[in-house]
DNA sequence: CTAAGTGCCTCATTTGAG
DNA sequence: CTCAAATGAGGCACTTAG
């Protein structure tokens, strides 16, 4: 039986039920037979007032039992679906509900730190716009300082970051690190990662360029390496040509960024 | 205020399936 | 035979119309 199926015959047992309403004490239609039995009670109390009163409690348990079926659509009820008990389905239900409210503090639990990961990114997205071309020159590492005027009007700049306390590096940062470079790292990142990478180890004396030669900034967006420290919304992250730390990674445009935002 | 109606609960008994 | 479900019956609490 299909699944749709399965809710147009809830549908309809719902849609009785509610025309029904119990067979009492309510304003729908009542059944002729119900009818018959209520009128009966007002003619011959004493007897009838039991057989309605009967009557009502079987409406009542027949409204108990639609309850039940609707539920029994709803729960996934496993293999031994042939052998249910009234028991066995509310204390199945209790678990679904369980689960159900299990995954939804998971999803909770990641978009929020989806959330996190893009203020981040968008603060830094506006530190990188009000920034002037002049100053971006500023970003670069110190080993890069002085050595190669001819970057000349250029804009292009590596991200790096400042690390306030390299030993800080927390778990979540590292995971975070871990699965933005898995996921974000294109190929052409490659380059990059090893050209900061190179920085990163030998900036201070040699001073290779980690700069490229582009006629917009570039960015180099994620992908911290794991000596970085990161905290939980990246506040701590900032642009600071002094420590040394560049992030490697996938080259966005300023404009594609502005793009995706 | 009171009788009647209603909803819910509980207990005893019956019924039907495994 | 056992067990779960269905049914009948009685009772209690609450609401409502007269």
């Amino acid at each position: 039986m299909s699944i749709a199926a399965l809710l147009e015959a809830a549908e309809y047992i719902e849609r009785r039920e509610r025309e029904a309403e119990h067979g009492y004490a309510s304003t729908m239609p009542i059944p002729d037979d119900i009818r018959t039995v209520v009128k009966r009670t007002k003619t011959k109390k004493s007897q009838g007032s039991r057989t309605t009163h009967n009557e009502l409690e079987k409406n009542r348990r027949a409204h108990l039992r639609n309850c039940l079926e609707k539920l029994k659509v709803l729960v996934p009820l496993g293999p031994e679906t042939s052998r249910h008990t009234t028991l066995g389905l509310l204390t199945k239900a209790k678990r679904f509900i369980k689960n159900l409210e299990e995954r939804e503090r998971k999803h909770a639990v990641h978009k929020e730190q989806l959330s996190r990961e893009h203020r981040f990114l968008r603060r830094r997205l506006e530190q990188l716009t009000t920034l002037q071309p002049g100053h971006l020159h500023s970003l670069r590492p110190n080993g890069h300082h002085g050595h190669h005027g001819h970057h000349g009007h250029h804009h292009g700049v590596t991200l790096s970051s400042s690390a306030p306390s390299p030993s800080s590096t927390s778990t979540s940062s590292l995971q975070l690190s871990k699965r933005r470079s898995i996921s974000e790292c294109s190929v052409g990142t490659a380059s990059s990662a090893s050209s900061t990478a190179s920085s990163r180890n030998s900036d201070r004396s040699a001073g290779s360029p980690s700069v490229s030669e582009s006629d917009e900034v570039e960015v180099d967006v994620i992908g911290y390496t794991s000596n970085q420290s990161d905290t939980d919304d990246h506040s701590s992250v900032q642009s600071s040509s002094d420590s040394g730390v560049a992030m490697s990674t996938s080259r966005l445009t300023l404009s594609e960024m502005m793009d995706n935002l």
